[in-house]
DNA sequence: CCTGTTTCAGAACGATTGGTGAATAACCCG
DNA sequence: CGGGTTATTCACCAATCGTTCTGAAACAGG
Protein backbone atom coordinates (compact mmCIF):
# COMPACT_ATOMS: atom_id res chain seq x y z
CA UNK A 1 0.00 0.00 0.00
CA UNK A 2 2.90 2.26 0.15
CA UNK A 3 5.67 2.95 -1.52
CA UNK A 4 9.06 0.50 -0.29
CA UNK A 5 12.13 2.66 0.61
CA UNK A 6 15.18 2.24 -1.66
CA UNK A 7 17.46 2.51 1.41
CA UNK A 8 19.16 0.61 4.07
CA UNK A 9 18.76 2.40 6.82
CA UNK A 10 22.74 0.87 8.38
CA UNK A 11 24.07 1.08 5.03
CA UNK A 12 23.21 4.37 4.61
CA UNK A 13 24.76 5.31 8.58
CA UNK A 14 27.66 3.62 7.47
CA UNK A 15 28.47 5.87 4.49
CA UNK A 16 27.57 8.69 6.04
CA UNK A 17 29.98 7.33 9.17
CA UNK A 18 32.76 6.95 6.42
CA UNK A 19 32.59 10.53 5.13
CA UNK A 20 32.04 12.25 8.46
CA UNK A 21 34.95 10.11 9.97
CA UNK A 22 37.45 11.60 7.21
CA UNK A 23 35.94 15.21 6.74
CA UNK A 24 34.81 15.91 9.80
CA UNK A 25 31.06 17.36 10.93
CA UNK A 26 31.39 20.48 9.72
CA UNK A 27 33.26 19.35 6.54
CA UNK A 28 31.08 16.79 5.52
CA UNK A 29 28.48 18.65 4.08
CA UNK A 30 25.03 18.02 3.25
CA UNK A 31 25.18 17.90 -0.58
CA UNK A 32 28.48 15.13 -0.33
CA UNK A 33 26.42 13.58 2.60
CA UNK A 34 23.41 13.13 0.22
CA UNK A 35 26.01 11.84 -2.94
CA UNK A 36 27.46 9.41 -0.55
CA UNK A 37 24.91 7.71 0.84
CA UNK A 38 23.01 7.38 -2.10
CA UNK A 39 20.01 8.99 0.16
CA UNK A 40 17.80 11.85 -1.10
CA UNK A 41 17.48 15.20 1.33
CA UNK A 42 13.95 14.39 1.96
CA UNK A 43 14.37 11.18 3.51
CA UNK A 44 17.25 11.66 5.69
CA UNK A 45 15.92 14.37 7.17
CA UNK A 46 12.49 12.38 8.08
CA UNK A 47 14.45 9.33 8.54
CA UNK A 48 16.97 10.97 10.89
CA UNK A 49 15.86 14.74 11.54
CA UNK A 50 18.52 16.56 9.99
CA UNK A 51 22.86 16.25 9.77
CA UNK A 52 23.28 16.63 13.35
CA UNK A 53 20.76 13.15 13.90
CA UNK A 54 22.93 12.04 10.96
CA UNK A 55 25.77 12.26 12.77
CA UNK A 56 24.72 10.78 16.28
CA UNK A 57 23.47 8.09 14.20
CA UNK A 58 27.28 7.53 12.71
CA UNK A 59 28.81 7.82 15.90
CA UNK A 60 26.18 5.18 17.91
CA UNK A 61 27.59 2.52 15.18
CA UNK A 62 30.93 2.92 15.31
CA UNK A 63 31.05 3.49 18.89
CA UNK A 64 29.19 0.51 19.21
CA UNK A 65 31.60 -1.82 16.61
CA UNK A 66 34.47 -0.27 18.95
CA UNK A 67 32.87 -1.39 22.13
CA UNK A 68 32.39 -4.58 20.65
CA UNK A 69 35.86 -4.89 19.91
CA UNK A 70 37.36 -3.29 23.13
CA UNK A 71 34.80 -6.53 25.02
CA UNK A 72 35.39 -9.43 22.85
CA UNK A 73 39.45 -8.74 23.65
CA UNK A 74 39.61 -7.18 27.20
CA UNK A 75 36.72 -10.04 28.83
CA UNK A 76 38.97 -12.80 27.83
CA UNK A 77 39.38 -15.16 30.82
CA UNK A 78 41.52 -14.75 32.52
CA UNK A 79 41.95 -11.12 32.33
CA UNK A 80 45.58 -10.00 32.54
CA UNK A 81 48.68 -8.43 31.14
CA UNK A 82 48.23 -10.61 27.50
CA UNK A 83 44.29 -8.35 26.94
CA UNK A 84 45.80 -5.48 26.91
CA UNK A 85 48.64 -5.97 24.86
CA UNK A 86 46.04 -7.69 22.64
CA UNK A 87 44.14 -4.49 23.00
CA UNK A 88 46.69 -1.73 22.60
CA UNK A 89 47.59 -3.77 19.18
CA UNK A 90 44.51 -4.28 17.80
CA UNK A 91 44.27 -0.21 17.50
CA UNK A 92 45.95 -0.55 14.34
CA UNK A 93 44.54 0.01 11.26
CA UNK A 94 45.25 0.26 7.58
CA UNK A 95 47.51 3.00 6.44
CA UNK A 96 44.83 5.26 4.97
CA UNK A 97 43.93 6.37 8.63
CA UNK A 98 41.88 8.97 9.89
CA UNK A 99 41.90 8.38 13.83
CA UNK A 100 39.30 6.98 16.20
CA UNK A 101 35.86 8.55 15.25
CA UNK A 102 35.60 8.58 18.77
CA UNK A 103 38.67 10.65 19.90
CA UNK A 104 37.89 12.79 16.34
CA UNK A 105 34.21 13.95 18.19
CA UNK A 106 35.98 14.80 21.08
CA UNK A 107 38.41 17.29 19.26
CA UNK A 108 35.47 18.78 17.36
CA UNK A 109 33.26 19.10 21.17
CA UNK A 110 32.43 22.81 19.84
CA UNK A 111 31.26 22.01 16.75
CA UNK A 112 29.71 18.37 16.90
CA UNK A 113 26.50 17.98 18.23
CA UNK A 114 26.66 17.80 21.96
CA UNK A 115 24.97 14.47 22.20
CA UNK A 116 27.22 13.10 20.06
CA UNK A 117 29.98 14.56 22.47
CA UNK A 118 28.67 13.16 25.15
CA UNK A 119 28.32 9.27 23.95
CA UNK A 120 31.78 9.69 23.36
CA UNK A 121 32.78 10.71 26.35
CA UNK A 122 30.51 7.49 28.06
CA UNK A 123 32.28 5.03 25.31
CA UNK A 124 35.56 6.51 26.49
CA UNK A 125 35.02 5.79 29.98
CA UNK A 126 33.44 2.41 29.56
CA UNK A 127 36.79 1.57 27.61
CA UNK A 128 38.80 2.83 30.85
CA UNK A 129 36.86 0.80 33.36
CA UNK A 130 37.67 -2.40 30.77
CA UNK A 131 41.84 -1.88 31.09
CA UNK A 132 41.10 -1.50 34.55
CA UNK A 133 39.54 -4.75 34.71
CA UNK A 134 42.38 -6.38 33.40
CA UNK A 135 44.70 -4.49 35.87
CA UNK A 136 42.83 -6.11 38.92
CA UNK A 137 43.59 -9.53 37.00
CA UNK A 138 46.85 -8.97 36.25
CA UNK A 139 47.33 -8.23 39.98
CA UNK A 140 45.35 -11.03 40.82
CA UNK A 141 47.85 -13.32 38.70
CA UNK A 142 50.85 -11.98 39.74
CA UNK A 143 51.86 -9.81 36.99
CA UNK A 144 51.74 -7.00 38.31
CA UNK A 145 52.75 -5.77 41.59
CA UNK A 146 50.30 -5.54 44.68
CA UNK A 147 50.81 -2.14 45.61
CA UNK A 148 50.55 -0.51 42.22
CA UNK A 149 48.14 2.56 41.65
CA UNK A 150 45.71 0.94 39.42
CA UNK A 151 43.74 4.10 39.09
CA UNK A 152 46.76 5.44 37.60
CA UNK A 153 47.54 2.74 35.60
CA UNK A 154 44.47 2.11 34.04
CA UNK A 155 45.01 6.03 33.09
CA UNK A 156 48.15 5.62 32.15
CA UNK A 157 46.87 2.30 29.77
CA UNK A 158 44.16 4.54 28.53
CA UNK A 159 46.31 7.81 27.24
CA UNK A 160 48.58 4.95 25.50
CA UNK A 161 45.69 3.68 23.80
CA UNK A 162 44.24 7.07 22.69
CA UNK A 163 47.74 8.70 21.61
CA UNK A 164 47.97 5.68 19.62
CA UNK A 165 45.09 6.98 17.63
CA UNK A 166 47.25 10.58 16.84
CA UNK A 167 49.85 8.70 16.58
CA UNK A 168 48.13 6.64 13.38
CA UNK A 169 47.17 10.39 12.79
CA UNK A 170 50.44 11.30 12.26
CA UNK A 171 51.17 8.83 9.97
CA UNK A 172 53.37 6.80 11.93
CA UNK A 173 53.62 3.13 10.51
CA UNK A 174 52.01 -0.11 12.09
CA UNK A 175 55.71 -0.99 12.80
CA UNK A 176 56.39 1.51 14.67
CA UNK A 177 53.39 1.47 16.68
CA UNK A 178 54.39 -1.81 17.13
CA UNK A 179 57.58 -1.21 18.61
CA UNK A 180 56.06 1.46 21.12
CA UNK A 181 53.65 -1.01 22.30
CA UNK A 182 56.23 -3.65 22.58
CA UNK A 183 58.35 -1.42 24.64
CA UNK A 184 55.19 -0.26 26.99
CA UNK A 185 54.56 -3.92 27.66
CA UNK A 186 57.92 -4.53 28.48
CA UNK A 187 57.89 -2.19 31.22
CA UNK A 188 55.08 -3.21 32.71
CA UNK A 189 56.62 -6.75 32.69
CA UNK A 190 59.74 -5.66 34.72
CA UNK A 191 57.19 -3.87 36.95
CA UNK A 192 56.18 -7.06 38.29
CA UNK A 193 56.90 -8.25 41.87
CA UNK B 1 52.82 60.46 5.49
CA UNK B 2 50.51 57.16 6.00
CA UNK B 3 47.76 56.09 7.85
CA UNK B 4 49.13 53.84 10.64
CA UNK B 5 47.17 50.65 11.31
CA UNK B 6 45.64 50.11 14.39
CA UNK B 7 46.00 46.92 15.33
CA UNK B 8 49.63 44.77 16.08
CA UNK B 9 50.14 41.78 14.29
CA UNK B 10 50.87 39.20 16.66
CA UNK B 11 47.81 40.67 18.94
CA UNK B 12 45.73 39.33 16.24
CA UNK B 13 47.09 36.11 16.03
CA UNK B 14 46.79 35.89 19.31
CA UNK B 15 43.20 36.61 18.88
CA UNK B 16 42.39 34.41 15.60
CA UNK B 17 44.75 31.34 17.05
CA UNK B 18 42.06 31.41 20.54
CA UNK B 19 39.01 31.29 18.06
CA UNK B 20 40.64 28.65 15.89
CA UNK B 21 41.72 26.77 18.73
CA UNK B 22 37.83 26.38 20.25
CA UNK B 23 36.19 26.25 17.23
CA UNK B 24 38.33 24.52 14.68
CA UNK B 25 38.94 25.50 11.15
CA UNK B 26 35.94 25.62 9.88
CA UNK B 27 33.85 26.55 12.91
CA UNK B 28 35.89 29.83 13.03
CA UNK B 29 33.88 32.28 10.89
CA UNK B 30 35.33 34.73 9.09
CA UNK B 31 32.65 37.18 10.36
CA UNK B 32 33.77 36.08 14.23
CA UNK B 33 37.10 36.51 13.43
CA UNK B 34 36.54 39.72 12.25
CA UNK B 35 34.36 40.36 15.99
CA UNK B 36 36.83 38.93 17.87
CA UNK B 37 40.58 40.20 16.11
CA UNK B 38 38.99 43.63 15.97
CA UNK B 39 40.56 43.10 12.67
CA UNK B 40 38.28 44.33 9.57
CA UNK B 41 37.59 41.89 6.67
CA UNK B 42 40.01 43.98 4.42
CA UNK B 43 43.21 43.98 6.54
CA UNK B 44 42.78 41.09 7.29
CA UNK B 45 43.13 39.25 3.50
CA UNK B 46 45.83 41.85 3.33
CA UNK B 47 47.61 41.45 5.81
CA UNK B 48 47.33 37.33 5.71
CA UNK B 49 46.00 36.88 2.37
CA UNK B 50 42.61 34.79 3.63
CA UNK B 51 41.26 32.75 6.57
CA UNK B 52 44.13 30.46 5.86
CA UNK B 53 46.69 32.32 5.80
CA UNK B 54 45.19 33.47 9.17
CA UNK B 55 45.28 29.73 10.11
CA UNK B 56 48.54 28.90 9.53
CA UNK B 57 50.21 32.01 11.08
CA UNK B 58 47.97 30.98 14.46
CA UNK B 59 49.44 27.85 13.97
CA UNK B 60 53.14 29.36 13.26
CA UNK B 61 52.84 31.18 16.49
CA UNK B 62 51.34 28.38 18.65
CA UNK B 63 54.28 25.97 16.98
CA UNK B 64 56.38 28.28 18.23
CA UNK B 65 55.61 28.94 21.85
CA UNK B 66 55.08 25.12 22.23
CA UNK B 67 58.42 24.13 20.56
CA UNK B 68 59.82 26.91 23.14
CA UNK B 69 58.44 25.36 25.96
CA UNK B 70 59.82 21.41 24.95
CA UNK B 71 63.38 22.89 24.08
CA UNK B 72 62.96 24.51 27.22
CA UNK B 73 62.60 21.53 29.24
CA UNK B 74 63.88 19.13 27.01
CA UNK B 75 67.37 20.35 26.26
CA UNK B 76 68.53 20.97 30.35
CA UNK B 77 71.57 19.44 31.30
CA UNK B 78 72.43 16.67 31.60
CA UNK B 79 69.56 14.90 29.12
CA UNK B 80 67.53 12.10 31.20
CA UNK B 81 64.70 10.78 32.85
CA UNK B 82 64.03 14.18 34.90
CA UNK B 83 63.73 16.32 31.95
CA UNK B 84 61.26 14.10 30.42
CA UNK B 85 59.31 13.94 33.16
CA UNK B 86 58.69 17.13 33.79
CA UNK B 87 57.88 17.74 29.59
CA UNK B 88 55.12 14.99 30.09
CA UNK B 89 54.23 17.39 33.40
CA UNK B 90 54.48 20.66 31.79
CA UNK B 91 51.47 19.50 29.04
CA UNK B 92 49.11 20.20 31.98
CA UNK B 93 46.55 23.51 31.55
CA UNK B 94 43.67 24.70 33.14
CA UNK B 95 40.08 22.88 33.31
CA UNK B 96 39.12 25.07 30.16
CA UNK B 97 41.29 22.99 27.38
CA UNK B 98 40.97 22.52 23.94
CA UNK B 99 43.17 20.03 23.19
CA UNK B 100 46.88 21.31 21.55
CA UNK B 101 46.28 22.75 18.78
CA UNK B 102 49.06 21.18 17.03
CA UNK B 103 47.39 17.93 17.19
CA UNK B 104 43.91 19.74 16.60
CA UNK B 105 45.21 20.38 14.08
CA UNK B 106 46.07 16.85 12.96
CA UNK B 107 42.77 15.53 13.35
CA UNK B 108 41.66 18.31 10.84
CA UNK B 109 43.76 17.67 8.27
CA UNK B 110 41.04 17.57 5.61
CA UNK B 111 40.05 20.56 6.13
CA UNK B 112 42.39 22.79 7.60
CA UNK B 113 45.48 24.02 5.16
CA UNK B 114 47.48 21.70 3.90
CA UNK B 115 50.14 24.09 4.79
CA UNK B 116 49.19 23.92 8.54
CA UNK B 117 49.07 20.47 8.76
CA UNK B 118 52.76 19.77 7.51
CA UNK B 119 53.81 22.39 9.95
CA UNK B 120 52.02 20.53 12.39
CA UNK B 121 53.78 17.18 11.50
CA UNK B 122 56.88 18.57 11.51
CA UNK B 123 56.92 19.95 14.94
CA UNK B 124 55.38 16.60 15.81
CA UNK B 125 58.43 15.22 14.40
CA UNK B 126 60.91 17.62 16.79
CA UNK B 127 59.38 17.03 19.82
CA UNK B 128 60.19 13.04 18.86
CA UNK B 129 63.43 14.19 18.57
CA UNK B 130 63.84 15.95 21.46
CA UNK B 131 62.15 13.21 24.02
CA UNK B 132 64.72 10.72 22.40
CA UNK B 133 67.96 12.57 22.94
CA UNK B 134 67.02 12.98 26.44
CA UNK B 135 66.70 8.71 26.19
CA UNK B 136 70.40 8.89 24.69
CA UNK B 137 71.19 10.54 28.07
CA UNK B 138 69.24 8.67 30.37
CA UNK B 139 71.39 5.03 29.02
CA UNK B 140 74.75 7.53 29.61
CA UNK B 141 73.93 8.19 32.43
CA UNK B 142 72.23 4.50 33.44
CA UNK B 143 69.00 5.66 33.98
CA UNK B 144 67.80 3.39 31.30
CA UNK B 145 69.24 -0.05 29.94
CA UNK B 146 71.99 -0.02 27.13
CA UNK B 147 70.02 -2.81 25.29
CA UNK B 148 66.98 -0.69 25.08
CA UNK B 149 65.06 0.01 21.71
CA UNK B 150 65.59 3.98 22.04
CA UNK B 151 63.18 4.36 18.63
CA UNK B 152 60.50 2.67 20.41
CA UNK B 153 60.59 3.79 23.99
CA UNK B 154 60.52 7.44 21.84
CA UNK B 155 57.67 6.67 20.54
CA UNK B 156 55.74 5.48 23.54
CA UNK B 157 56.88 8.60 25.12
CA UNK B 158 55.25 11.24 22.24
CA UNK B 159 52.31 8.49 22.41
CA UNK B 160 51.88 9.28 25.64
CA UNK B 161 52.72 12.86 25.45
CA UNK B 162 50.05 12.93 22.74
CA UNK B 163 47.31 10.83 24.68
CA UNK B 164 47.70 13.41 27.54
CA UNK B 165 46.39 16.00 24.73
CA UNK B 166 43.52 13.52 24.41
CA UNK B 167 42.98 13.07 28.15
CA UNK B 168 42.74 16.84 28.29
CA UNK B 169 40.33 17.27 25.68
CA UNK B 170 38.19 14.39 27.54
CA UNK B 171 37.76 15.97 30.99
CA UNK B 172 40.45 14.28 32.42
CA UNK B 173 41.69 16.45 36.03
CA UNK B 174 45.05 17.33 36.04
CA UNK B 175 45.68 14.96 39.30
CA UNK B 176 44.52 12.42 37.26
CA UNK B 177 47.12 12.98 34.69
CA UNK B 178 49.38 13.30 36.98
CA UNK B 179 49.00 9.90 38.52
CA UNK B 180 49.11 8.70 35.22
CA UNK B 181 52.48 10.05 34.74
CA UNK B 182 53.97 8.86 38.21
CA UNK B 183 52.79 5.59 36.98
CA UNK B 184 54.82 6.14 33.41
CA UNK B 185 57.70 7.40 34.82
CA UNK B 186 57.75 4.46 37.71
CA UNK B 187 58.22 1.84 35.55
CA UNK B 188 60.55 3.83 33.33
CA UNK B 189 62.41 3.35 36.44
CA UNK B 190 61.78 0.06 37.32
CA UNK B 191 63.74 -0.36 33.65
CA UNK B 192 66.70 0.54 34.73
CA UNK B 193 69.73 -2.10 34.51
C1' DC C 1 -7.40 0.04 -12.91
C1' DC C 2 -8.04 3.40 -9.50
C1' DT C 3 -6.88 5.17 -4.86
C1' DG C 4 -4.38 6.15 -0.84
C1' DT C 5 -0.09 6.40 1.15
C1' DT C 6 4.78 6.82 1.19
C1' DT C 7 9.23 7.63 -0.99
C1' DC C 8 11.86 9.92 -4.36
C1' DA C 9 14.09 13.57 -7.24
C1' DG C 10 14.99 18.10 -7.68
C1' DA C 11 14.07 22.85 -7.26
C1' DA C 12 13.90 26.55 -4.19
C1' DC C 13 14.29 28.61 0.42
C1' DG C 14 16.49 32.22 3.44
C1' DA C 15 20.58 32.59 5.88
C1' DT C 16 25.35 32.63 5.94
C1' DT C 17 29.78 31.63 3.87
C1' DG C 18 34.56 33.41 2.38
C1' DG C 19 36.06 37.07 -0.40
C1' DT C 20 36.09 41.91 -2.80
C1' DG C 21 35.33 47.03 -4.17
C1' DA C 22 34.47 51.71 -3.66
C1' DA C 23 34.16 55.47 -0.77
C1' DT C 24 35.64 57.55 3.67
C1' DA C 25 38.78 58.69 7.42
C1' DA C 26 43.35 59.19 9.49
C1' DC C 27 47.79 60.31 9.43
C1' DC C 28 52.83 62.39 8.20
C1' DC C 29 55.52 65.34 5.59
C1' DG C 30 56.49 69.37 3.38
C1' DC D 1 47.55 73.58 6.48
C1' DG D 2 46.74 70.88 2.22
C1' DG D 3 48.47 66.33 -0.53
C1' DG D 4 49.51 61.93 -0.94
C1' DT D 5 49.30 57.54 0.93
C1' DT D 6 47.42 54.05 3.60
C1' DA D 7 44.00 51.96 6.72
C1' DT D 8 39.25 51.45 7.71
C1' DT D 9 34.28 51.27 7.08
C1' DC D 10 30.46 49.35 4.97
C1' DA D 11 27.99 47.51 1.50
C1' DC D 12 28.00 43.93 -1.88
C1' DC D 13 29.20 39.65 -4.37
C1' DA D 14 28.59 34.96 -5.98
C1' DA D 15 28.60 30.65 -3.94
C1' DT D 16 27.23 27.49 -0.65
C1' DC D 17 25.25 26.23 3.67
C1' DG D 18 21.40 23.28 6.05
C1' DT D 19 16.65 22.99 5.53
C1' DT D 20 11.99 22.76 3.41
C1' DC D 21 8.65 22.26 -0.16
C1' DT D 22 6.42 20.58 -4.35
C1' DG D 23 5.03 17.37 -7.64
C1' DA D 24 5.84 12.99 -9.71
C1' DA D 25 6.75 7.95 -9.01
C1' DA D 26 6.07 3.48 -6.88
C1' DC D 27 3.78 0.29 -4.68
C1' DA D 28 -0.59 -2.59 -2.03
C1' DG D 29 -5.37 -3.17 -1.45
C1' DG D 30 -9.98 -2.78 -3.22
Amino acid sequence: MVRPRQYVREEVIDKALNLFWRLGYEGAHLAALVEHTGLNRFSLYKEFGGKAGLYEASLDRFVGFLLEQYRGVLTRQPPGLENIEAALRSLEYGSEYYGCFMLNTLAQKDSAPPAAVERALAAAAEIETLYRDNLVGAVARGQVDKTADLQALGKLLQTLDQGLHMQGLAGTSDAQKDAAIAAAMALLHHAAP
